[in-house]
DNA sequence: GTGCTTTTGGGACAAATGTACTATACTAAG
DNA sequence: CTTAGTATAGTACATTTGTCCCAAAAGCAC
């Protein structure tokens, strides 16, 4: 009764987390040694049973999944993870290949889907969800050679997309400064960078813009 | 071997669907005769299904979930519909309460909350998680009566949606005021009485609001 | 190192938005 | 007729946003 492969849960909807325990306990091949519903407990829970592999959503309170990713592939480099996410947007899926995930799964995966996935990731390949990896494709195409048209979309920095998600929500710029430690004016210049970038002229437009983009996950 | 409950699962996220699947099955009560990843699907498999129990999610591509809840209520009234969503704003628990729905669950809640909120349920009792409770306890407190039966949306005046329409797509009130021939005070008013209204407190939440509410041409 | 981008912050000012009141005219419901 | 709600518009003030300037530290590419 040896099961082949040890398997962390990184997950902060417990249904979810149960589901997905359920799920992949099914097959007699992977072990489930553990859960955690966020970041920092992951990379703690990485450290104590040392997992073949690392499922792990994105967003979650605290540390977020990306974060987590990044610390943990740089402790345990060993170690494989594999996103599994709501987020379709660019951003996340960028971001989360950068931090070193080998893997990025839509949560509309079917169940085999996401045994082949694993299995893949398992096996030192990458794995990206066919809707992914359309984008992927895309934006290498787009960075790589001609400015297929690079939408303004790709002028944005990291900190200008930050600002924008939570322009989005409609947090003022007092809040975003403080969530992120700046100062107000700096989130103004970020703000005004976006609209001058981006071509629009005041909140509204630029709320419209991140949710067409699918910044905004409810 | 008989089974007590049958049970219909709506979602659209297949891997959630699944999960939820294996995880009910562990109950000797409960038998998953069905799924659907839409309302549509959903009104039509409650008719070929007769399952005691509709397990739904509320945001799904196509038909969503309150209209389905309010259609499977009407035709099929002896049929108890339990809401399992990420969502926890009022806007979405009061619907969901409004168009029938027996209970609402988080999806962040245990799997033994949602086996004793599919039992309650099932058994005609009405049930909340504990953080939706507590809001709609402080709905009840704040509008003085039982059910008011109307979400904020239906409060908007017609004028107040014109406005909030050309808000939503970027338009500064002189431009609105010029577009309907009225004097920028009276936008103003309108669109601080949308806000209120809405508990909304400025023009990116009104803008993601509005896109929400399909009012964008998009 | 020299440039380029990113990120950070500031001053000054104009424009727009948000909040708190008041007030009139019209309409529909009781 | 009275009351409630809608639409209109005003004063006054506080806050926020948007638009110009400017500049320095950090990181990266060539």
């Amino acid at each position: 009764m040896n099961k082949k492969y040890r398997i962390l849960i990184v997950e902060d909807h417990t249904l979810m987390r149960a589901g997905l325990r359920a799920l992949l306990s099914q097959d007699p091949d992977f072990d489930i040694v553990g859960e955690a519903d966020n970041g920092r407990d992951a990379i703690q829970a990485v450290g104590a049973l040392s997992p073949h592999l690392v499922l792990t959503d994105l967003t979650m309170p605290g540390m977020n999944g990306m974060e987590a990713i990044r610390d943990i592939k740089r402790r345990y480099p060993e170690t494989r993870v594999l996103v599994l996410t709501l987020h379709r947007a660019d951003e996340y899926i960028h971001d989360s290949l950068r931090a070193g995930a080998d893997g990025y799964m839509l949560k509309d995966a079917t169940q085999d889907e996401l045994r082949v996935a694993i299995r893949s990731v398992l096996n030192g390949k990458t794995y990206l969800s066919p809707d992914i990896s359309a984008k992927v494709i895309y934006a290498y195409l787009g960075t790589g050679h001609v400015a297929t048209g690079t939408s303004p979309w790709d002028t944005l920095t990291h900190r200008e997309r930050e600002v924008l998600k939570l322009v989005a929500e409609g947090n003022p710029n007092k809040y975003i400064a403080n969530y992120y430690c700046l100062s107000v004016k700096t989130v103004e210049k970020h703000r005004s960078n976006l609209m001058k970038k981006l071509d629009l002229h005041n909140a509204s437009m630029l709320t419209a813009y991140a949710i067409e983009k699918g910044l905004l996950a409810s």
